[in-house]
DNA sequence: GTCATTCATTGATAAATATCAATACTTATT
DNA sequence: AATAAGTATTGATATTTATCAATGAATGAC
């Protein structure tokens, strides 16, 4: 993890959409209190139960965002991709961090303290609303997948998950999933060999081509109708 | 479901928390746009999907708050007591509600017009500092409960449930539980036999005493213990 | 009070899924 | 290149949990 500081918010082409409800005197003091670091693959950002101090914006690269429960099994809760807030709920409330988020491949990331952007929350009434806004979106999220993990069955569960892959990560059919099959059974709750056994049979089903990490996505419709039907 | 308009806000034993931080003008202008309705056991207060229009708080009564998945499958997300804010998510986002909440008890509520809530989060930056705070609490029960329901088995998340009735909803060891063996099902993700099944062993063990809907924990600290080890 | 309906319980069985063990394959390191 | 460590795969098996079917108990409607 190095450190540095570079670029500058005002034109940030991955700034957090919310920031353009702050004025040029609110943008730089944003600017003016970040801190950019990087991070390689593996390496964690955030670290559950650790003290909240900042919130955190990845300006490239991907990772993981996710709780560890008892017995070192975890939860993937999203797949993380830039512009968007990364800041734990319980930094409004006991100020630590709720999750743990790690890189998944080389990531530049900016830090900004989170006195600002309580600061922010108080002085500007558009920001707040748009930080309601975006709490409410992850918490819209969170709903479906508890629907999507205790009523559906593996198979549309890891449907799901690769359909997250192609229509949010990658926008794009065929791509090489970062995710090994332990993640992967971690964002779908099942055991790694299940997520074998079943990439496996929608494989031989001709929805999907699976090799390794690369997946590809021969039959979306059908694909949909799987995650859909459970 | 009889509509009238009474008490008043400002001396409203059961007020949300979020609330003191409204001036006396504010305050004025929530208990204008106030509306009270009465429900019977089982009647619907707010429809997953319909156009939300108003916050709903209960001041008296217990509801439950669930999600409607496909194929009539239910997951409760919560038991809902007075002084606790009931706005869908999706309020703030696509104008409808992300669940359904119902009467579990006769029921006294209000509602309050998303307008005039909207308006003080603009104006008052406190209000709008608790709102997230609020909101930022339930996502983190929502985390401990995705947790909860994937990584622990039947006991653990029975176990936990039974807790919660204690610990939060009626706090005491022997109580009438007022949901059905299908709802304590839907509550903690598992079939109403398995319920039946659970609960019997856990009387078995004696770690409660089950019979129908009277429910007392003779040992909480074992139960305490199943809910944790999962 | 009687009937109908929902709710609770039980046992038997089936389905879903995890675990274990062995092996092959990759990747990084010396 | 040899070794080690993590990762992927496969088959066999065990565990967990749901489903089905039958019955009794409780509740509400008339």
């Amino acid at each position: 993890m190095s450190d540095r500081l570079a670029h500058s918010c005002e034109n940030c082409p991955v700034a957090w959409e919310n920031f353009k409800n702050l004025s040029d005197i609110e943008i730089k003091l944003v600017n003016e209190n970040r801190y950019e670091a990087s991070f390689r693959p593996g390496e964690i950002l955030i670290k559950q139960g650790s003290p909240a101090a900042s919130a955190l914006f990845l300006s490239s690269g991907m990772a993981k965002a996710y709780v560890e429960g008892p017995d070192r099994n975890n939860n993937i809760l999203d797949i993380v991709l830039p512009s968007s807030l990364i800041i734990g709920p319980g930094v409004h409330i006991d100020d630590r961090y709720a999750f743990s988020v790690a890189a998944l491949t080389n990531v530049q990331t900016c830090f900004i303290s989170f006195k600002i952007i309580n600061q922010l929350i108080r002085e500007n009434p558009e920001f707040a609303s748009g930080m309601i806004k975006d709490l409410s979106m992850k918490s819209l999220i969170a709903h479906k997948k508890l629907v999507s993990l205790t009523q559906k069955k593996m198979a549309g569960r890891l449907a799901e998950a690769l359909l997250l892959f192609s229509d949010e990560v990658f926008k794009r059919d065929n791509f090489d999933i970062i995710l090994t099959r332990q993640e992967l059974g971690e964002l779908t709750n099942m055991a790694k060999e299940s997520v074998v056994r079943i990439l496996k049979e929608l494989d031989s089903l001709g929805v999907i081509k699976s090799d390794c990490s690369k997946i590809q996505i021969l039959d979306k419709t059908r694909l949909r109708m799987i995650s859909e039907k459970g």
